[in-house]
DNA sequence: TATGAATGAGACTTCATTCAT
DNA sequence: GATGAATGAAGTCTCATTCAT
């Protein structure tokens, strides 16, 4: 997921390609998320994480200085991930497709990371309630928002960057908690709020970004 | 807030508005909501609570059988009061004018509703995020979605009350999430956000429920 | 029950058989009764008591100056109960009569006592247990033992009164713990222990108390 | 006193005889007898029994789930040491001896056994009156009676095995009550209620299990 | 005198964190 | 480095007792 503390060769060919440090500080995070998911932050215990890593308490205070550090780098890991899922999704090679097409895919996409990384959700909404982890939350909304940004700006608009980077965050913020009132919801519902999330999404950015031309 | 177990008889002469169990009922769930936006649900401590309402951990323990209780019924209390605002706001008899200026005017009156609520935020994070508290969040989100619901439907409408349904929800939770978006930023931007979800909002309601022909 | 602090007229024909005041004490104390039998002295508290009494925590405690003081009262209640009981049971008058018969009825009256005072126990088990009552224990003993002693007596016996009281304690002792042991039991166990209790009292008295000769 | 959760590996050398988790849960097991003894059940603190076991809360609870476990475990340990010394007075190898005998070095070693263990009447007196323990009470009641069924059954008796065992249950609960009431006395009368109850139980198990005839 | 709201000491229990092995 | 036993601060909740009305 992240680099752990200590990098380790990588390079070597026949090495293992993670240290068994990694190795366990992904196990460690992973498990992590799936407690935070479970029972929330609060009520995870450090104890319940590190068993569920087959690992000891011990070991996971090798890697974390407390338990606010596991959130911390999960976040780390979530952003990365993020990023990863929306450089493709708004990919500026894509800028000429026409927008609805990209915003379905796009979320498409957001659903499908949402739905694989049930931890993804606690670690949100725990970044943008508690007041000493709200730095923490502002980047994590930036590294999400950037590539929508250069997407939208990538397309000729009349919008100064700060424009671009108002509506991008309103863009990612929306379809976020739209996606997680689906996910408390039955299937069928479900299903009509993501398509009425695309709805929105499209008549919102469509004004600001008009479909280009279709080349000759 | 909200009616306290005993009501008490409110009719003597000029005696206080409130029986003092009603204040000290109040008291309790102001400080409530004031320790959760501080740290949050879990990390308020019914100390905490008790001691901010100037009174001792035994009285709280008499209004509420629990920590939960004092969550639910500031749930309820919010849930009320939002109602109210947005009874306000999307009182049918206003169904004639322009849905942007309603749209402007209800989302001004729920930003001044978070703005003096700030416990509402935790209270709604707290049960959209713990599964026992779900029933309680949707009930909630159907109370607060249905005066939108009924404002949307005294406009003519193609759409069926289901689907007014989904639309209002889906209005709501949005204005909710970008609202939260807004008290995390710099006072400048706040107001950019806040701007920008009218207009959000209006694009995607306009569409469904065009505004009726000026009266001749 | 017992006298309840302050006397009150009682010898006035037409005047209530007790005072408002008696009347509440004895509640107090039945009400105790049966909360101590169902859940125990130390989990039993003044607030059930003073609920089951039909009245208030501040009335109960004008009668009584803590909760230990109920207990106390129970006792001396239980101790006036018990005297009576035995009193009927080992009138001197009956000495004539074979031991048999007269410990068989003893034993059926004790256990009617027991059936009927569900509370005797806890304060029993009570009074034996902590080391703050056992001067009350020690007096409860005395008092149960003093009508079997005084039958005892009765009866020409080479033992002195010492001898007797050892005699008279042990075999309240005896019953006291086999009818404890008898209510934990099934119904047809129940009554073997009795039965075999009626058994062992007799095969120890007998030889210390030989049945007199019948009268010619 | 039993056996912790987790043995240990005890074969090592000369190491010690306990592990060290073993060492703790016995010195909390008899902290928690000692401070039973003093207060009682209810009134014993977890912490109470912590400090007196040189340990923490903390410890103390990775032992025990809960203050009425360690009360269970007290019960086992107890109803374990009985056995034992039951075993050795009632060892059916025992069976020609008289049975004046052999009552009254059982009722010696059960005197010695409440007087090193003061504890016990604590536990047996929990056991008994508590509604939620006398699964546990019937059981050690059981346990602790066998031998004394198993010395009777080898001697002739037309008794059938039911009888026996209703024989054995009151007559392990007469010693102990009596035992306990000898512990409430003085020295001296504490010794007459010994050699009384010595009496008493040959009385009552004399004719049921005479004698065999000497050997010539 | 009766009431019951208010108090707060103290009980049980959890869990983040440390550190000897 | 790994382990997990040990620690103890802190949290939730109960209940005997007081006292203003």
């Amino acid at each position: 997921m992240t680099t752990p503390p200590s990098p380790g060769s990588e390079s070597l060919r026949h090495l293992p390609r993670q240290t068994r440090s990694q190795e366990r500080f992904n196990r460690i995070l992973e498990a992590a998320a799936q407690v935070f998911a479970e029972v929330g932050y609060e009520k995870a215990s450090t104890e319940a994480i590190a068993t569920r890593a087959s690992t000891s308490i011990g070991s996971l205070y090798r890697f974390f200085p407390d338990k606010s550090a596991i959130l911390y780098a999960l976040a780390e890991s979530y952003a990365e991930q993020l990023r990863k899922v929306l450089a493709e999704a708004f990919d500026p090679a894509l800028s000429h497709l026409p927008l609805t097409q990209v915003i379905n895919e796009a979320v498409d996409d957001f659903e499908q990371f949402y739905i694989t990384q049930p931890g993804y959700q606690v670690v949100f909404a725990q970044t943008r309630l508690s007041p000493d982890l709200q730095k923490l939350d502002k980047r994590l909304d930036s590294e999400i928002a950037l590539h929508l940004e250069k997407f939208l700006a990538a397309r000729q608009s009349t919008l100064s960057p700060e424009q671009i980077r108002l509506v991008a965050l309103i863009s990612v913020e929306t379809a976020g908690s739209l996606q997680i009132l689906s996910l408390t919801q039955t299937e069928a519902f479900r299903q009509q709020v993501m398509s009425e999330t695309k709805t929105l999404l499209t008549r919102y950015l469509h004004p600001l970004f008009p479909d280009p031309p279709p080349k000759p």
